[in-house]
DNA sequence: CTGAAAGCGCTTACAG
DNA sequence: CTGAAAGCGCTTACAG
């Protein structure tokens, strides 16, 4: 692509195009930034410059660039892991979504780990994001205190925060729905009408708070009451959750409701390695194409992530007073 | 965090900390890059401007010093997908790797398409990436020669290119292995002794030809010739594999070779919609927690992503002579 | 031990 | 229709 004949061993910048093209830095500046038009520069000078510029190999110095303008057009990420479906969605959609905007991503992943968090929001905000997307943070609230103190806006998803606006999930409604699937099919399938198991989460954070909510409404609604020992909520570890289940003393005829793909690995593994598995059935709030079709699950809470991330966008092109917390409906996907 | 009396709406630069300490640019910015024990800067001067920096709640501009040093420390990766265990877990070790090593990481997802991968490139170059890790690429050497006429080392990862180092797992080893398996349970579990089914990925792409010449070769110690209607390779979609399936007429006593969790989904869909689901047996190669838990399967090749990446890692570090490719073993997982 | 000054590659009023 | 020049916020020889 790049001339044989060309000497300098570094990357040609306007100025080498502008001695090329017998023209000046400014020209070619603009011919390659589109501005060209409202400068009124000639057709002709354009496309030669744009000729030019596709001979020697150019690509603009973004860095460069982001210096000299008043907006950096970049807009950062942070989220807590990559390898599950979820925060997979996530992140892919955030990638879309924000190039049709114009806008170059940025993901970061800080392994649920507050210091990270902070860390590369901080990091974020030396690359001049002009706006942070806050996922599954742990504390929120002090990313946002440093955005804001940079002006920079930040947005929470996933969990919310008290200090920029958030979006979440439905949490209670889901998790509501979600607990009367499971105990009309535990009815069905076994005839018992036990209350549920509760498996995964933390009990501080807010989506777990939701969901117990909703699962113990359900329950309510079903005249049953949930003892506390039915809930195991050992954070985001597969292993953590496996290692506790013991005390569980789960049975032929329980239901349990898994509160993440995360803790489902937990529990399948906790089933399998049963000598004796229990005839059980679970749910789980959160949706995986192969967890899907695992024989005791009966059906999943999937988050709408393509309504998450297109509200989020609104409220950075719109910011609204206060710091407002907006509820995304989720979709129940029964065992197929 | 920001003193309340500061006036100025915008970020404090080194020169706004300079005047508050009473100092110069040059002594801020050697403190603060760490530079100022070479400069003989006074323990108490890096003190007082430290402690200004957090005051101000100071962040470095870092296009800026980007455009100024001459290496700008940050390191690109494109990735076709994040939904998905294998790539998920590429991103995940790869920033992490990244920040080991003092970079700073960038990642983008281009979807499989051609047309993305080559625009996500240039898009990296405008970064000013020193070197780009090009994964799962359709057409890696256009994107290693633009890398090379910008003096970007490439290297490519997953699927292997002929015009930068690669790295990709031993596919035909792994495949060998898989397949061995899969006959031997199926033998084990219904006494037929048939070629199995090949399904998913591309005739053309590297992998699938280095897999299919695995599957084929354990084929040949069997004693088992391939009929070629058995392989059905309809790219990497789990809606075109399903699509296709139906012609494979795969019966009781059968053996499936997965080639990945993508075809996988088509796999496990089809026979869930069957109406009278076959006895069947299957592997894939690539691993899913999930799925390795569904009742037919016999057990995963999962690929060491650790190792591939601390691989690329090294070849970054230490650059080979032309254009090699390294094999890194895979593990198998049997069924649990 | 420390500062003034040049310059990284752009963009954009400003002045023709 | 076009160019010279200033300046974005840093870093780093260079000169004390």
């Amino acid at each position: 692509m790049a001339d044989d004949d060309e000497i300098t061993a570094k990357r040609p910048t306007i100025y080498d195009l502008a001695q090329i093209a017998g023209t000046s830095a400014s020209a070619v500046s603009s011919v390659l930034n589109g501005t060209w038009k409202k400068r009124r520069i000639s057709a002709r000078l354009a496309e030669r410059i744009s000729r030019i510029a596709e001979e020697q190999g150019y690509a603009v110095n973004l860095p460069a660039r982001m210096l000299r303008r008043d907006r950096s057009r970049v807009i950062g990420m942070i989220i807590p892991k990559y390898d599950n479906r979820y925060f997979g969605a996530i992140a892919e959609h955030f990638e879309t979504m924000a190039r049709e905007r114009g806008l170059f991503p940025v993901i970061t992943c800080t392994q649920r780990e507050p210091d990270l968090e902070l860390e590369a929001a901080r990091e974020m905000l030396s690359y001049q994001v002009e706006c942070l997307i806050v996922t599954g943070a742990t504390d929120p609230d002090r990313i946002a205190d440093l955005c804001s103190a940079a002006r920079v806006r930040a947005i929470n998803l996933d969990l919310p925060g008290s200090r920029a606006p958030s979006v979440v999930s439905d949490n209670f409604s889901g998790a509501l729905e979600l607990t009367r699937v499971i105990l009309s099919r535990v009815r069905a399938d076994f005839g018992t009408a036990l209350p549920l198991y509760f498996i995964g989460g933390r009990a501080q954070d807010n989506n777990t708070r939701e969901r117990l909510r909703g699962f113990t409404a359900a329950h309510v609604e079903a005249g049953l009451a949930v003892p506390e020992d039915n809930c195991l909520m050992r954070g985001y570890s597969a292993a953590k959750t496996l290692a506790a289940m013991a005390d569980l003393k789960i049975a032929d005829g329980s239901g349990v409701f898994v509160n993440s793909t995360i803790a489902l690995e937990g529990v399948v593994r906790w089933l399998h390695d049963q000598p004796n598995p229990p005839q059980m059935r679970f749910g789980c709030f959160d949706w995986d194409p192969f967890a899907a079709f695992l024989p005791q699950n009966v059906g999943m809470m999937q988050q709408d992530v393509a309504t998450m991330l297109s509200t989020a966008f609104q409220l950075i092109e719109t910011p609204p007073e206060g710091a407002p917390t907006l509820q995304i409906p989720c979709r129940f996907r029964p065992r197929p």
